[in-house]
DNA sequence: TACTAAATATACCGATTGGTATAATTTAGT
DNA sequence: ACTAAATTATACCAATCGGTATATTTAGTA
């Protein structure tokens, strides 16, 4: 059984991670913290050794958050082709789905904390390579199967991918445009035909 | 001729364009640009109206030297055509070159002042509409003058260009990688080639 | 029910925040 | 050289910052 020390954590996570991703590490006050959740500072700092911490967990249960949705997107028992259209069709959604929390985390936290907090940039840098790793896997196991043609070079479409991804979602939530979205997953759908697929 | 506190405010801005570029709003204080410039408050608050005015001056500033190195990049009496492959060149260096002062300015203000400072997003819309516009007219000649496609949407290549180039930028910066960038100008030259040139 | 330990609230800390009134000091014009 | 205006420095403001020691409440157990 969970004890209330447990409940009252997860319940601060999910309670601030949208406010952390919307304004930022700096841009957060304890008194953000406490006027979200209704608690107070000793129920925060009794759970949490410091904003730093609050601000990492934070940024991980958003990433779960995105990976979860991700993964659900390219499983099951589909061919690698039909997991990159997957893919397409998530981003296509993605804008709507991101909007809830403010945003896209990796895209928030990576401009954030660069140069600013070390630690949230290790949790970027681990959450970025995680999904394009992602990426690159369903690609290889395409072309394993012979799906998708063997010279091109997985790793170097999941990065190319990745890069189109984020450059659209910044774009989308920069000016609230979520067109951008629908051209992306276009685009991801152009690539795998006409480049891709076998 | 200029005043002195012409000079004065240059000066201010100058120096603290990349603080406000590296550290965001919230992230830069008062004392951050004392300490930058070696000035007082009052001489800072006698020359600008608030830190908003400041922030607002410091990111005009930083996109002025990105727009100048951009329009140098993609014009002179060349074709339409070459001028894309100055854009894909542009790119190519522009990890090194906005190192310097921080990294991509529309990428940082863009994210940093989301849904936290209506008027520096104001100057980030317009600024990215601007290079956007450039990008479509570039193409749009290249296809009046035979040089291009006449089927392909200006417009809609210049929003896909655009996207692809935050995204490498993003990627670049965060994952401090850069050959996200030597893989955008390929990826630039390669749309040239295959889709846009006739 | 009484005791104990865990969890939360209260009240405070020194430091720093953005900003300002005013004094001191340059600067430029005559 | 004098003066008036423009500029910059000093000294301060209330408010807020992140954080903590301690008091109070809550929940589990004997």
């Amino acid at each position: 059984m969970a004890t209330k020390s447990e409940i009252t954590s997860e319940f601060i996570i999910r309670t601030v991670a949208p406010v952390f991703n919307r304004k930022g590490y700096s841009g957060t006050s304890m008194s953000d913290i406490t006027a979200a959740t209704g608690l107070t500072k000793g129920a925060v700092y009794g759970n949490f050794i410091d904003k730093n911490d609050l601000a990492v967990s934070a940024f991980v249960y958003n990433i779960k958050l995105v990976s979860v949705k991700f993964q659900s997107a390219v499983e099951g028992n589909k061919s690698s082709i039909e997991k990159l259209y997957g893919l397409a069709n998530f981003y296509n959604n993605y804008y709507e789905f991101t909007l809830d929390f403010g945003g896209c985390p990796i895209l928030n936290v990576g401009v954030d904390a660069n140069h600013q907090n070390e630690a949230l940039m290790g949790k970027v840098k681990k959450a970025i390579k995680n999904l394009q790793n992602n990426l690159a896997l369903i690609i290889e196991s395409g072309i394993f199967n012979g799906e998708i043609k063997e010279n091109i070079s997985a790793r170097k479409y999941a990065r190319k991918l990745f890069a189109m991804i984020e450059g659209s979602v910044f774009m989308a939530t920069t000016l609230q445009d979520k067109t951008y979205m629908n051209d992306l997953a276009e685009s991801i759908v152009h690539l795998i035909d006409t480049e891709l697929k076998k």
